[in-house]
DNA sequence: AGATCCTATCGTCAGGCTGC
DNA sequence: GCAGCCTGACGATAGGATCT
């Protein structure tokens, strides 16, 4: 809490205008100037130029790759076809290919059947109510574009998993300890202890569960095998649920502990998905998945956070290069009416 | 110095989307 | 149909800047 916290408490809830909304509008302007520049690039003569009587894009949108040849039709009747400055068509940075292809057709079908048009406004509504997934939108640009960076996949567990623990089983309860440290579960029994300072799974660790008659029923035996311990230690772990605790210092440690002791700080309590009866288990389940689902949703939030800003500096780096292409097809129609219009004394 | 404003970041929830 | 993922929206918090 803040020194004035209370303070900014009261008036957050009195100012609806949060740091994300102002994100999210924020974006939404960016979103904005994009599509006006996306736009009057598309119909430069009309907008930019005034004094140019009319000026028809042919064959922009129809192909990528191809350069834009554009046919402008001067004051006196005569057409001029231009190559544009622009070699390759850039497809709209906010909007996908998809939804430029409307546009374009659009654009063409000026005389086209009422048909098309319903077909037409159909899949806009159609596009217009899919949410796209920013590192989508991206990597669909950066298919079509070769500058635009794509936002890297995600690597899956398996991915980015070191050869050496490549045999690990694929973990069915991840749980956190207050000293940040992840701990999973796996069906097999496995346990993984994972540092998160360190890089993806550098400091996993495995602890081994495996069953013993020898112990009161229910009872497991948790086979330590960290890698740089000397030997195999074993911990009686009583019950049917597990306590891990993770102590700071050189070397890991570990206790398991009953569940019906106090557990002091840093310890995560987890239930064996062996046996759920009573209410107070299954009651501790769904607190676990709960903990679980919000774990994933919290990193999942970073996540999309990351790709939202690399987004909004693509399409801020996008505004600054159609700015400059949209300066140089102004500059290229001046030029041309200064040639093609005989000065009048 | 304390109050207020501004900006950045985070966690959570809800709802749409998607793959199985 | 459903579980899981993605993302907008909201509220909370922290810290720096500015005002009184």
């Amino acid at each position: 809490m803040s020194k004035c916290g209370r303070k900014k408490y009261m008036r957050t809830n009195v100012r609806h205008m949060t740091m994300e909304t102002v994100e999210s509008q924020q974006d939404r302007s960016v979103t904005h100037s994009v599509a006006e520049h996306s736009s009057a690039h598309m119909q430069t003569g009309q907008i930019s130029v005034p004094t140019l009587a009319q000026v028809s894009v042919a064959g922009s949108g129809t192909g990528r790759g191809s350069p834009a040849v554009t046919l402008v039709q001067l004051p006196s009747g005569q057409t001029v076809q231009v190559q544009g400055v622009i070699q390759t068509p850039h497809p709209s940075v906010i909007q996908s290919p998809q939804i430029q292809t409307v546009q374009v057709a659009t654009i063409a079908e000026t005389d086209d059947s009422a048909e098309s048009e319903v077909i037409d406004s159909h899949k806009r509504r159609e596009i217009l109510s899919r949410r796209p997934s920013y590192r989508k939108i991206l990597n669909e640009l950066s298919s079509d574009v070769p500058g635009i960076p794509k936002i890297e996949e995600e690597k899956s567990e398996e991915e980015g998993t070191p050869p050496n623990i490549a045999t690990m089983a694929v973990p069915t309860s991840i749980y956190q300890t207050s000293t940040g440290q992840y701990i999973a579960i796996a069906q097999g029994g496995a346990i993984q202890i994972s540092n998160p300072g360190s890089d993806g799974v550098q400091g996993l660790q495995a602890l081994t569960m495996t069953n013993s008659g020898a112990p009161p029923p229910g009872a497991t035996i948790v086979q330590y095998a960290a890698q740089s311990a000397d030997g195999t230690q074993q911990f009686f772990v009583p019950g049917s649920q597990v306590v891990v605790q993770a102590a700071t210092g050189d070397m890991p440690t570990y206790q398991i502990r009953a569940p019906t002791t106090a557990l002091p700080q840093g310890v995560v309590m987890a239930a064996s998905p062996g046996s759920l009866h009573s209410p107070q288990q299954l009651a501790e389940e769904a607190t676990r998945k709960r903990e679980l689902r919000l774990m994933k949703n919290r990193e999942a939030a970073k996540e999309c956070r990351r790709r939202k800003k690399e987004y909004v500096k693509c399409l801020e780096s996008r505004v600054a290069v159609l700015e400059v292409q949209n300066k140089k097809l102004i500059e290229e129609l001046e030029t041309l009416k200064d040639i093609c219009s005989p000065k009048t004394d």
